[in-house]
RNA sequence: GUGGAUGUGGUGAAGUGGCUAACACACCGGAUUGUGGCUCCGGCAUUCGUGGGUUCGAUCCCCAUCAUCCACCCCA
C-alpha cells in the first residue's frame, strides 16, 4: 500500500525522463520560432471556472474531476484541461492591455478521473497553446501548423488533422433546432446516451460511435451546411491558408469537441495506430465568447493541446528513438581512502569545468570500478591507488584503445579539458 | 461507470495439490597479487499481489480484496 502510486498515474524514470525533457524541448523550442511565450498556471482552479466554460453537460464535468473542498470551503478542481486557466490569468493578470494578439503556450499535468487504459491516465501531461485577441483565420491556420510542425519534426508519420467548423453564437441555436427536429424522427434508432443527448446537447450525437446513431446522423444537418456567412466564409479562408502553406486536412463534418466553448473551428489531430484506441494525439480549436462567458471582454480564442504520453506512445510504436541521456566523459576510480578523496577534489574540478564526471562511491575493487566506467560508457578513466599518489600523478586511461598514460596531478584538469575538446 | 484478461525474484518468464520454486537477462563477487567489454565459476524468491477458506498439505482449487493491462465510453 505504501509501495503503490493512485491508479492511473505514472512514475517516470531515468531512462524515460529524459524524453520528456527533450519533447518539452522541442515544444518551447518550436513555440519560440512562432512566437508564443510561456504561461505558467495553477494546478488547481476555482471549480466554477470548468463547469462555467468546459460545460456542465460535459463528460470531464459531469464524472471525471478531482474537485475538493479547501479548508476555507472553497470548491476546487484539479485543472482537467488547460484553457480555462489560461483564459482566466489573461483576464486576471489583464494581458489584454497588452498589443494584440497574445500568443501563449503551457506544459503540465492535466487531472481526469478516468478509468485508465492504453494511452489514458488519471494524470496526465499536456502541451497547449491559447491565441487571444485574433478573429482572422490565419491564426487558426497558424495554431494548427505550429501542432504539425511539432509531429513534423519529430519524425512521425500517419497523421491526420481533421477539420470542422462547429458553428458560432449566430448559427449554433438555430442548428441545434433542427438537428433536434431531425433527430427525433429517429429516436428510437439511437443509443440510449444519445437519446439523452437528444435535447441536451444533439451535437454531440454526431460523434457517436455506435452504429445506429451513426447511420442516423449521415442525414443530419451538419455544422457545415448550417452555417451562418461569417462562419462559411471563415473556414473557407481557413482552409485556403492551410492549403498554401501544405497543410493537409480531411474535413470530418462529424467531428464535435467534447468541451462546449468550441465555436467555429474544430480540429483533431488522429494518427492511424496499432496499438491503441486512444489515437486523438492532439485537438482545439476556437473559442470566441468563452473570454466574455469569464467576465472578460469579448476577444476572441483558439487553442489546442497534444497529448504528450500518446505523443510518447506514437514515437515508441513508429520506432522513433528518443536520446536518452548521455555518458560521462570521465570516470574516476580511487582505490582506498587517500585516493578517494583526491578523486573527490578532482571530480569537482572537471565539474568546474563543465565535464560530466562520474566517480565511485563504494570503495569497489579497481576491476569492478573498470566495469563501471565500462558500463557508463565514459571516454577516458583516471585510475588513482597509493603508488600514483605518492608519485603525485594519475593513470588516465583511453577506454576505446585502451592506451593510458600517466599525467601530473596539478595538470589533470587541464589535460582531460584539453582532450575532450 | 460497464465488460474482459492477468498478477511467480530487478526484468522476461517455466512450473506442479506434497521433498531445498526451473531457466535466461540484469545485478553483486571471484578466476595469483591494482585495470573494462569475451569466457568460466559462485551468490541473489524462508516464497509465488494481499486476506480468508477447502485440504493431512496449496504458488497451483474456491471466495474476497487490491493492483495492472485491454476494450466500451470519453478525450489529449
Amino acid at each position: 500500500m505504501l509501495t503503490t502510486r493512485p491508479t492511473g498515474t505514472n512514475d517516470f524514470l531515468p531512462g524515460e525522463s529524459e524524453k520528456w525533457q527533450y519533447i518539452e524541448q522541442l515544444c518551447r523550442q518550436v513555440c519560440a520560432e512562432y512566437g508564443y511565450q510561456e504561461i505558467r498556471l495553477p494546478i488547481f482552479e476555482h471549480t466554477e471556472a470548468y463547469l462555467r466554460s468546459v460545460g456542465e453537460t460535459s463528460d470531464i464535468v459531469e464524472k471525471e474531476m478531482y474537485s475538493f473542498e479547501d479548508k476555507g470551503f472553497r470548491h476546487m478542481t484539479l485543472r482537467p484541461e488547460g484553457t480555462a486557466g489560461t483564459v482566466r490569468a489573461f483576464l486576471e493578470n489583464k494581458l489584454y492591455a497588452n498589443p494584440q494578439p497574445t500568443k501563449l503556450y503551457y506544459i503540465g499535468p492535466m487531472f481526469r478521473y478516468d478509468k485508465p487504459q492504453a494511452g489514458r491516465y488519471r494524470q496526465f501531461n499536456q502541451f497547449g497553446v491559447e491565441v487571444f485577441g485574433a478573429d482572422h483565420a490565419a491564426i487558426d491556420a497558424e495554431v494548427i501548423a505550429l501542432a504539425v510542425e511539432i509531429f513534423r519534426r519529430l519524425g512521425l508519420t500517419g497523421l491526420t488533422v481533421k477539420l470542422n467548423t462547429v458553428g458560432c453564437a449566430q448559427c449554433r441555436p438555430s442548428h441545434m433546432e433542427e438537428l433536434k427536429t431531425y433527430f427525433r424522427q429517429y429516436e428510437d434508432k439511437l443509443c440510449t446516451t444519445c437519446r439523452d443527448r437528444l435535447e441536451r446537447n444533439p451535437l454531440r450525437i454526431l460523434d457517436c460511435k455506435e452504429e445506429g446513431c451513426k447511420a442516423v446522423a449521415k442525414g443530419a444537418p451538419t455544422t457545415i451546411e448550417a452555417a451562418c456567412d461569417v462562419c462559411s466564409a471563415h473556414f473557407q479562408k481557413l482552409q485556403e491558408y492551410l492549403d498554401a502553406i501544405g497543410v493537409r486536412y480531411e474535413i470530418d463534418t462529424n467531428l464535435v469537441r467534447g468541451l462546449d466553448y468550441y465555436t467555429r473551428t474544430a480540429f483533431e489531430i488522429v494518427i492511424d495506430s496499432v496499438g491503441s484506441a486512444q489515437n486523438a494525439i492532439a485537438g482545439g480549436g476556437r473559442y470566441n465568447g468563452l473570454l466574455a462567458q469569464f467576465g472578460g471582454d469579448d476577444l476572441p480564442g483558439i487553442g489546442f493541446a497534444i497529448g504528450l504520453e500518446r505523443l510518447l506512445l506514437t514515437l515508441k510504436e513508429q520506432g522513433i528513438e528518443l536520446p536518452v541521456g548521455t555518458a560521462p566523459a570521465v570516470y574516476i576510480a580511487p582505490l582506498g581512502e587517500a585516493a578517494q578523496k583526491e578523486a573527490f577534489v578532482l571530480a569537482q574540478a572537471l565539474r568546474e569545468k563543465g565535464i560530466y564526471t562520474e566517480k565511485d562511491y563504494l570503495g569497489k575493487s579497481l576491476k569492478a570500478q573498470m566495469k563501471a566506467a565500462d558500463r557508463f560508457q565514459a571516454k577516458y578513466t583516471v585510475i588513482l591507488g597509493d603508488s600514483e599518489l605518492e608519485k603525485g600523478v594519475a593513470i588516465v586511461r583511453e577506454m576505446a584503445s585502451g592506451g593510458q598514460y600517466e599525467v601530473q596531478l596539478n595538470q589533470l584538469a587541464e589535460d582531460l579539458e584539453g582532450r575532450l575538446k
